[in-house]
DNA sequence: CTGAAAGCGCTTACAG
DNA sequence: CTGAAAGCGCTTACAG
């Protein structure tokens, strides 16, 4: 049986092929396209059926490079390998594709050059705006680069000082805070602070928090008891041994995220501790796997995925009202008690001393 | 002291602007642009550096319009918050942006209907190829149908029965049966396997591979000892119960994937056991995570970050070579011995045999 | 080695 | 309510 002739080159359907189906101009077809309601009921009805009859694709590249406006929002992720960002990453694409919008995403793994790069790309596709999470030492001079493009930008989790953006990130001062005075209102008096690149200013402001809460509490911050390590697990695991090394040993850890705070554990394991009695440990993020760990893991919750959501949402609203004053919205960070955290040695005496106490009372 | 006027509106400057201000035509421009070497060295110069005062950024959308082709790739990802696929996710970006492409990322989370609208909004953009890492329920009908878009398509880990696409995965009951004969090495002989949907073909595969090597040793698949569960940590974490119930209990556990299996370790731990004692576990996939669990896990390396690469290479041929024959690269699994896997029973009894026997000749 | 012209597929004032 | 025309910024034969 003769199959029926094709045509050799499928040249696309264009917006001039269903209007010359239908006996109308292009501009009434791109009208109904774009949903005008300009167009009489009847005639959009048969220039739909047209396009779908003739398998019709809207090509959004003409019609974006015609009306200047893109539909594609850039987004360059420092660090996708850590859940966090991975986590941020899915709330900023769930709420861009709500939107209407595509999202161009890139990872710069760190590299200011690959980032810089990449950040050109994404001009030369005309993207509607960015969304950012900078590599390490990123510096003001680029964001003023980037927001001389014109491309509005919102920044995430990491701020850039004297960046002027606006920024989606969690206050993580008040995070260590929290946390360090957690501990220290468990009977901890002995704290570590672990991981992290001393340079990276999320560092810092969790540092600050932690060294804050222990001055409050009138225990001086010890150097020693801070120990820097990549922030990543292998990061938290090699820090163990510097941690055991130090004398007197510290009962509790404040620790700069959650996937070090997974690797002191694994790692902590390893040299037979248990867990939220030979060490109490913290993390910070309230990344999924936080609370699937072996004990789960107590955090400070910035929910990664909502920031991710709101940095999308932010920028959309960026893209609406250009002039709007700068935005900085700072999560909140939310403690999660979990079991790997337990209480200090302060906290046996002083339960001891009140049970003491209590016996003498009931005799 | 007055500012130096600035026009109200940045038109931006076009190759028109470029051509104006060197006193040569438009073609010329867009020749050197491209880096034609038809263009004498001295113009080229002039050119560029005109570009380069000018401010000029090149117009992808534009080019791409006319020139009928596109850089930007789309990539599709079933199931984002598993760290397998964002170290695929990773692997894919990277190697498309070393070629010159863009990655527009999309997250389908496993629901059909968002996929389906997710590729019609690729196509609508103009990808010049996509990787698609398909939902659940995957028919051959929507492969069948991106095909006759005429968009070259990849699709990684989840083969579609029929669907006659360049593949990129694992021989996963080659891992499988690797995995559970390795344990039977070891003297196990109840091993379990947990997690997955019984209805995803991968699960299928891997199960398959699992009762073949049991088939194999002589040792019948016991039914009960097959365990479903979401596939997820938190999945795993939920077998365990339904692993402990069972009479005799299993003494290893071959898992779905690594995630099931660090979770199946969560949760075992909290029962007290200890894993590579009292329960063996090994997973798959090699995600980074489980080298850096208490105890490590062992698993089948798939090196998911090489497969994303490999993807986007496949890919990346592909866009060259349309007419090349259809390519399917299975990744052969690479046991990686851990921790969490030791001696079952029977390898004790025979170890205790073998002792006895060398005690006795020495006597 | 370079220029004039046509056109990619769409949108958008402007008429009527 | 609809059409004719111009144009977004680029590329690409085709001349010369």
């Amino acid at each position: 049986m003769p199959k029926a002739p094709r045509p050799a080159i499928r040249r696309p359907v264009t917006i001039t092929d269903i209007a010359r189906a239908c006996g109308v101009s292009k501009s009434t077809v791109s009208l109904v396209l774009q949903g005008s309601p300009r167009i009489r009921p009847q005639t959009q009805q048969r220039v739909r059926q047209a396009a779908a009859a003739l398998g019709y694709v809207y090509n959004r590249r003409a019609a974006a490079l015609r009306a200047g406006a893109s539909n594609a929002v850039g987004v360059l992720i420092n660090d996708l390998l850590n859940p966090f960002f991975m986590e941020l990453l899915v709330g900023i694409e769930q709420r861009l594709v709500a939107a209407g919008y595509v999202t161009i995403m890139a990872h710069t793994a760190e590299r200011l050059d690959l980032q810089e790069q990449l950040l050109a790309t994404m001009r030369e596709h005309g993207v509607a705006g960015l969304i950012l999470s900078p590599a390490l030492a990123t510096g003001r001079a680029l964001i003023a680069r980037v927001k001389g493009w014109g491309i509005p930008t919102v920044i995430v989790t990491r701020s850039v000082p004297g960046g002027h953006t606006d920024f989606v990130g969690a206050d993580n001062p008040a995070g260590t805070r929290a946390a360090t005075a957690h501990l220290l209102a468990l009977g901890h008096r002995r704290i570590a602070f672990v991981g992290g690149h001393a340079d990276a200013i999320v560092h810092k402001q969790r540092k600050a928090g932690y060294a804050l809460a222990l001055r409050e509490a009138g225990v001086r911050p010890a150097r020693a008891l801070v120990v820097e390590c990549q922030p990543t697990r292998a990061g938290g695991q090699d820090a163990v041994g510097r941690l055991l090394a130090l004398q007197p040993q510290p009962t509790a850890a404040v620790c700069y995220n959650d996937i070090v705070a997974l690797g002191l554990m694994a790692g902590a394991a390893q040299h037979g501790m248990t867990i939220g009695r030979d060490l109490s440990v913290i993390g910070f993020d309230g990344i999924a796997d936080a609370a699937q760990a072996y004990p789960p893991l107590a955090t400070m919750d910035i929910n990664p995925r909502q920031q991710g959501e709101r940095a999308a949402t932010v920028l959309l609203e960026r893209l609406q009202h250009a002039g709007a004053p700068t935005v900085v919205a700072l999560t909140r960070p939310r403690l999660l008690v979990r079991p790997s955290i337990g209480p200090g040695p302060a906290a046996h005496a002083a339960t001891t001393a009140a049970l003491r106490r209590r016996r003498r009372g009931a005799a």
